[in-house]
DNA sequence: AATGAATGAGCCTTCATTCAT
DNA sequence: GATGAATGAAGGCTCATTCAT
């Protein structure tokens, strides 16, 4: 059993700092709340990290130091021919941002993906640059031939699809329910994107699962 | 004669507050700064709304308003067949996120989407749910076997390659380049992004624009 | 008759922090203590001068601005001959350290010049010169043929025998006790400098009250 | 062996608590600071001396324990006759000010005595009483004569003189420019204030160094 | 209808201090 | 004997808000 409150006062700060960063944003999470939170002092993350922002970098570096484990595509894969790999990243990038370690950690990284800090460009390097350089590897080794600007928008493609169901979970929710949008099954969505993505690709008899159809869907 | 500079106060600081809102978050933003901005007293913000919060709900409210008559598929195509009305709807999606005639209500509202707050319901219900009853009035007939889960998905796959180039512009910079990012001219993501679709549902035939390939990029 | 308690609320402010800034200094004062002794709100400061130090800079105009009427060789003497004239200065400059309109003006003077702060420069050029040329005029008058540098030595003299009696009160009186101090009048010790000064120069002679003494004591 | 870093703790607290004192005043000096500049933690000042406070007082006496040796009378003056003792004293005191062993004693002795403080009587009865019986025991010997209470104006101009120089050396350079002031070496200012006293005190004829002039200038 | 002056709550930060080791 | 970690109080400042005009 791991602690879940843990003693260590520094990753006690980090970790309030995140759930309410992720809550509440930079300027709407105070330091009196994330120490009340952790337990602490006010004067605690003046010690700890020397001021608000400092505390806030740390706090994003840590929550993607969490995360990069599972970053990239998963090693496993490493010897399989490309479809098959490319429907694992597709289930490890939808499952990665679905269910993390720590929800915190993800909603605070992808609020400071969407408006960027001084923290941004190393969590886009050490976060999501191998993720991105996994994928393109496989579309390089599927589509050998394509101008490397398509090969871009197929990459967007992909992740776009992904990356929709957290990015838009709200409005998806608000617009048909909780229910029907609950009802998508991580399996489900994976098998839905892998598909209309091989499809896409006129790839579809490469479709690793072997479930024939018109189209993807 | 159309107003660069409207004289209405209360239209004045909705302007201002929606450009500061938009760039800074409700948090981040202050009443100073936007009467600043409005060029008007302290106190207009509390004579004309009450308080800070109403602001941004009128705010929300406003932008969303003045973007709302671009939403929904655009009419001209009522008529055409499914396949061109699909194509118009991913290329209206894409210029009106790229070039609306605010770019400060785009950005609020989809600040405001991300982070939902009270504003955010009629907001959906106003704004996004036109467009996305026109996307799947078009999938329902281009697709009218699929089963209701399956076309959700659908939607959100054409959708979420849509939202991607708004939504993640700043980690593709990073990643990529200014350059690569925005050699990406507006009509090739469309083009992109039809065919891609068109592709993954096994409609590649049904592809407006005539250019036959074997998948899509 | 005066506002004892000036209702003017800068002004309020600006008796309330030469008081205070006089006594405790620049770091011993607080706002919140200024504030509160001039009856207001701790935003006060803020408001009126935007900062401690803009309200710093400001009370020590002000203290000097109160003072600088006084300020330069009395004018009614422009016409008497110079030994005339420079006891009219000892006797002025006495008359304006030890009982000025109000004493925390001056107090807080001194402190400022024997701590050179960026208000130092002003107080300096608009208070201290003018007071400084008069002298070294007169001593001109006195010793036309003295070299410069021996001019500046004399006026330091003069000068620096006025203001003992103002900086090191404290000293003088813990040395001899209040009683011995306070038993030196402004009249008395004004004619003994005046004396020991003119005995010192060789002008004995020229001393207007005419009383003759071996030495000037 | 002279300590140039002394090793002894609480000495190397002393040092830096006067540095930093005399540069910054009580308040504005903070305990983090000296114990930085002394090479330790911030408990060792609380473990050493108790608190600020006492470290202050304990750094002043220090400072004055330091410098009293120069204190009083030189010594060796001791056997001469009255003249030529004045003069002895009018050098030590301006030399003492001048270049005092460690010039933050001085500073921080002078802020001490401008600024009254619980510290400030026994440095005034240690270090200040020696040097003022000392010189009042020349005046007796010169004017026996004189009632007390004018040997005390007498005692107060030799010393005014000299406390000139060093307490309002600012304003002289900001007045009278930073090269004349330097101009006025340590030998020319003693000179001119020695002659300057014996011509006021109608003894220009005891003047020890034999130059008769009219006045003393 | 609209404003400038003024407010109190709360912000982040820093201070001198203490405690367990 | 001495320290690094941690604390509570208080610091200056900014915020959204209100009030008299």
């Amino acid at each position: 059993m791991t602690d879940a409150k843990p003693t260590e006062p520094r990753l006690r700060l980090l970790l309030a700092a995140e759930a309410l960063f992720a809550r509440k944003g930079y300027d709407g999470a105070t330091v009196r709340e994330i120490c009340d939170r952790a337990g602490m002092n006010v004067a605690a993350i003046n010690y700890h990290f020397g001021d608000k922002e400092r505390l806030y970098i740390e706090t994003v570096r840590h929550a993607h130091a969490c995360g990069v484990s599972d970053a990239g595509p998963p090693p496993q894969l490493a010897g399989l021919p490309p479809a098959e790999r490319l429907r694992g990243f597709v289930a490890a990038m939808l499952k990665n941002m679905d269910a993390p370690v720590r929800p915190e950690s993800m909603q605070l990284l992808m609020r400071e993906l969407s408006q960027p800090s001084p923290a941004t460009i190393s969590v886009v390097e050490d976060f999501i640059r191998p993720m991105a350089m996994g994928l393109f590897a496989i579309l390089a080794e599927l589509l050998p031939d394509l101008p490397e600007r398509q090969r871009l928008m197929v990459g967007f493609s992909v992740v776009g699809q992904c990356l929709y169901y957290r990015q838009n979970r709200t409005v998806s929710t608000l617009l048909f329910g909780a229910a029907a949008v609950d009802a998508l099954s991580l399996d489900a969505i994976t098998e839905h994107i892998t598909r209309f993505t091989f499809a896409a690709l006129g790839l579809a008899g490469a479709y690793p699962t072997v479930v024939r159809t018109e189209g993807a869907v």
